[in-house]
DNA sequence: CAATTGATATGTCTTTGTTAAATGACAGAA
DNA sequence: TTCTGTCATTTAACAAAGACATATCAATTG
């Protein structure tokens, strides 16, 4: 996890690269990412705590998320933050900033991020060069845009304790489809100031929420995050029929 | 408004399309729209309360609205409703039917709607032909998904009160930049129910709270849906600075 | 060690939901 | 026209959910 000013470039394209299939920027000056707080040259690696994309920056790149966890979020002018959606691997970030003016949102490591990295300037021609990473883009924003409706209901119309449920089921059966499940259980690396900033909640709320969802052997909660432990427990309480299959048509 | 039998169809491209540019499906055939309930042939009108697409169905075509007001929404197996966002011309829909397997929200016409029609099966063939309109779509995805970013920090973080003057303000302003908006003030056409399900709470709490905004002056409401007066104070009430300018950059 | 951070616990207060009933507008029937 | 039924809105009374302020404790950090 070190990088002592060596870079090693990552070798593209890359297996686990959403967009593997077409051809990746290589960065090869520092210039090029360190407009981005906290970041390592070589390996592409965000630290915890990165702000990777901010809100009302011009982004001059996209990334794919290739490993790690990260959060999307908004704020309010008094601090008020809400976290839209959790970035995996298999991701991708930084569109908005491309297609517009400017990100309307930022997005923060939650734990060590390696990403594939891509160049604004260069979509248009890999869209005419390549009119299946288009398809491939769209299907991307498409899903971003299926999950925030769920995400929606779920914090417009559920309770606390189903919205909790809904949270971990939803980032449980994301993880699974990634690889991360180990042993039927996942490690989410958040803490309940994030969970409250997700449900819309505050964070004492959110507290006596999970600890009901742990007395009913859903989770358990642990010093800097959370493990599932019973998805089933969880889809139920959240009525929830879990996310439907989106295989992609293109890729 | 009429259509007694006779088709007339409309011709395209049409200057109000989004996807002007591109060539249009042109339904000859009964068959090819009658599945979905409601509809008029010819001049592809939607009238109030058809639902334009369902859930759980799979939709054979998108489509984009040249006139008239619809929302999306999802509902709880239960009945509990979210609006997700509303649909104003110059909007796509069917896009998630054609990409996934099928449709995660319903369509539901609050006005008469006149909308283009597109075919599923032909979309990867114009990905192909016009590489700008995979750049266009992939644009209008993610502004849906802008959107749906605002509207959920509303629903997350934002009092009932700031709530639906964000709500209100946001409509506005969608609305003025498709020429809705006459006279500063702007008709919509939507009931407390809506509201409700937009915002997250009751209908009665709802009811109370837009009184408080028609005390305030920021609008009235009428008999089948309200009237905007005064979208500063909207703005003020939800400490929101409007929606930023979005530029497409290649239409 | 002190300082900080995050989780937990409690009591009070505010916001929002629920239920029910009343009001008002409108459309169709008599 | 008047009557009547329907639907959306409004009001009221009460219940529940959740926010907020505060304090404690454990673990981490410096």
């Amino acid at each position: 996890m070190k990088n002592n000013g060596a870079s090693t470039v990552r070798q593209y394209p890359c297996e686990r690269c959403p967009l593997q299939n077409y051809p990746h920027f290589q960065p090869h000056e520092k210039d090029e990412v360190e407009f981005l707080s906290g970041f390592k040259m070589g390996e592409l690696v965000a630290d915890v705590g990165t702000t990777v994309l901010g809100e009302g920056r011009s982004s001059a790149h996209l990334f794919t998320v290739l490993s790690g966890w990260a959060f999307r979020y908004k704020t309010l002018e008094d601090g008020r933050r809400q976290i839209l959606n959790y970035v995996l691997p298999g991701d991708l970030i930084g569109l908005q900033g491309s297609l517009m003016k400017e990100m309307q949102h930022s997005v923060e490591a939650l734990s060590p991020l390696v990403m594939c990295m891509f160049q604004r300037d260069k979509l248009p021609a890999l869209f005419q060069s390549y009119p299946t990473i288009a398809y491939d883009i769209t299907w991307l924003a498409s899903r971003e845009e299926q999950m925030l409706d769920e995400i929606l209901l779920s914090v417009g119309r559920r309770s606390a304790l189903e919205r909790a449920a809904y949270l971990f089921a939803f980032i449980y059966q994301r993880a699974k489809s990634v690889g991360m499940v180990k042993n039927n259980t996942l490690m989410v690396p958040l803490r309940q100031q994030h969970v409250a900033d997700t449900l819309g909640l505050s964070i004492v709320h959110t507290n006596k929420t999970l600890k009901k969802l742990a007395a009913k052997g859903a989770l358990r909660w642990l010093d800097r995050g959370c493990e599932v432990i019973d998805h089933q427990i969880l889809l139920d309480i959240a009525k929830w029929q879990g996310l439907p299959p989106a295989p992609r048509p293109y890729i």
